[in-house]
RNA sequence: GGGGCCGUGGGCUAGCCAGGCUAGGCUGCCAGCCUUGGGAGCUGGUGGUCCCGGGUUCAAAUCCCGGCGGCCCCA
């Protein structure tokens, strides 16, 4: 009997050089080609695009059942839209980008490339409602928008086309029931991620770094390798900032006149780096099973004399597989040994590797081994398919709790400036201090600690450990920070 | 907002400071042989507007200016 020497995987690499890793692995993986000629903007690979799809998929559902309906709106919004809403046009004229020619003619109304959809809705908002009847009115669109970022772009994380953004537009009859939707809101994102195995953290936003134009914002926040905190989807309560300037309005059962209340939200591309990051290691990718564009590969191990028994047994291993609905790939290739496409397959994350040797066809049996421990079975080839459903399931749970329990390491509360700023240098992650909820004390606090403010705690109670750091006072809350992307 | 580094076949890179030979290596890719339980080997082959534009020069990957693109650090 052969030993197999197991193979352990570290996140090495995955940690301490953060940036190199998710470059190499965008690469490597096929999911992203960042090597197009303008700055931001990027080529979804195949792979990339499936597993894109594939995530894209479980938020549709999660929105197509809680009564949100789908359109698809123009790219491109006047400039005087864009402007009615005195605070968002502050918030984002600076990085519109503008259109301004048609041909060679000048444009009387420049034409900015949406860098949010608030504004195109709006409009049309006016338009179809009417009354009561016509509240709530749920839409959502998928679609990229613009951004023109001055600082460093990256792949995903920061683009100037900022790729696929699922985001949802409401309007409602009552503060009430635009309230219920935030709440309602909140909860489909965190099914969302839950989906995805993604931990977070709801913070609702200062004010001083609320969505422009918005009441208040509640946002979801991951801790990323590198200990940096990057924000992975928005919900705003728009109130009738919005509705005022667009004269959105509805007619009551007693005939009188009111303006909707509004809120929206959105998660964008960005959830794909999230998922990557978070669950990856020093051979690259672990995706979890339910987006893995393969879930599961067959990789025979033909030795001389047995080849045609061990591909034999290797196809039928894949029939097994994909017959009970696994997305399953059968890596025949003669000319790479599998080794080699062990290290190919760990690369791209794939969950389940299923290896069909000689002493397997031997024994009958198939070895699996899991990504992401990379720890190794035997099961009988009739048993094969539930067993590798077992397993996807087993790890799918083993990759939610090992990402959970890595964020909640790197989440402080601390009494001081001094202790949060010694926890974010060692080893990044978030710090909730104690805040007395006063605005100014909140930006002395970010040049104190050197950090940006996240916001207050809207996922568990605050439990504030001392007074304000910055005036003494008793501290009402507390307020989350962290180095940020 | 401030500072720094870099751009050479698909990928990583040497050469640049001190201008001058056919732009060198590793990897990949293609064909064949031989192999296959953790990145095998051998033989042959393929692949370059040295980021772009301008300038200096007898001569520019190399020096200068501008642009585009990428990366890092600090606030």
């Amino acid at each position: 009997m052969v030993i197999i020497a197991k193979v352990r995987v570290s996140r090495e690499e995955w940690s301490s050089r953060f940036s190199e890793w998710y470059r190499r692995m965008l690469m490597e993986a096929g999911i992203m080609d960042y090597r197009y000629p303008v700055k931001g903007c990027g080529v979804w690979l195949p792979y990339g695009f499936k597993l894109r799809k594939l995530i894209l998929d479980i938020m549709r559902g999660l929105l197509d059942s809680t009564g949100h309906q789908e359109v698809l709106f123009p790219t491109l919004i006047p400039e005087d839209m864009l402007a009615k809403e005195a605070e968002h046009i502050r918030g984002f004229e600076e990085e519109c980008f503008w259109v301004t020619h048609g041909g060679l003619k000048p444009l009387g109304t420049k034409l900015a490339l949406r860098p949010t959809s608030e504004t195109a809705f709006g409009p049309m908002f006016k338009l179809w409602i009417h009354s009561h009847a016509d509240l709530p009115m749920k839409l959502y669109q998928v679609v990229n928008m613009f951004r023109y970022e001055t600082k460093a772009t990256r792949p995903l994380i920061r683009m100037r086309e900022v790729l696929t953004f699922k985001e949802a537009h409401t309007c409602h009859a009552t503060p009430e029931e635009a309230e219920r939707n935030i709440r309602e809101a909140i909860g489909i994102y965190k099914r969302f991620f839950d989906a995805l195995g993604v931990p977070y953290l709801i913070s609702r936003r200062p004010e001083w770094d609320k969505f422009a134009g918005a009441v208040y914002t509640i946002a979801f926040d991951t801790i990323m390798p590198d200990g940096r905190a990057m924000q992975i989807g928005t919900v705003h309560n728009l109130g009738q900032n919005f509705s005022r300037a667009f004269e959105i309005t509805y007619e009551r059962p007693d005939g009188t006149h009111e303006f909707v209340w509004q809120t929206c939200y959105g998660i964008s591309g960005r959830v794909v780096a999230a998922v990557m990051a978070i669950h990856g290691d020093d051979h690259g990718l672990v995706l979890p099973p339910r987006v893995a564009p393969i879930q599961v590969v067959v990789v025979p191990i033909p030795f001389k004399g047995a080849e045609e028994a061990v591909y034999q047994a290797s196809r039928e291993v894949a029939e097994r597989l994909r017959e009970a609905g696994l997305r399953t790939y059968l890596d025949e290739r003669a000319d790479v040994t599998p080794g080699e496409k062990f290290y190919y397959w760990e690369r791209k994350g794939v969950p389940v590797r299923v290896e069909i040797g000689p002493r397997d066809v031997e024994r009958q049996q198939a070895t699996l081994v899991r990504r992401d421990t990379l720890d190794r079975s035997e099961v009988p080839i009739a048993k094969v398919a539930e067993a590798v459903k077992a397993l996807l399931k087993h790890l799918t749970e083993a990759l939610r709790e090992r990402a959970w329990s890595w964020m909640k390491e790197r989440v402080k509360p601390a009494v001081g400036v001094e202790e949060a700023r010694e926890f974010l240098e060692a080893r990044g992650g978030v710090v909730e201090l104690p805040w007395c909820g006063d605005d100014e004390c909140g930006q002395r606090l970010e040049e104190e600690v050197d950090a940006r403010v996240l916001g207050t705690p809207e996922d568990v109670e605050a439990k504030p450990l001392g007074p304000c750091p910055i005036c003494g006072r008793e501290a009402k809350t507390v307020l989350r920070m962290a180095r940020t992307y």
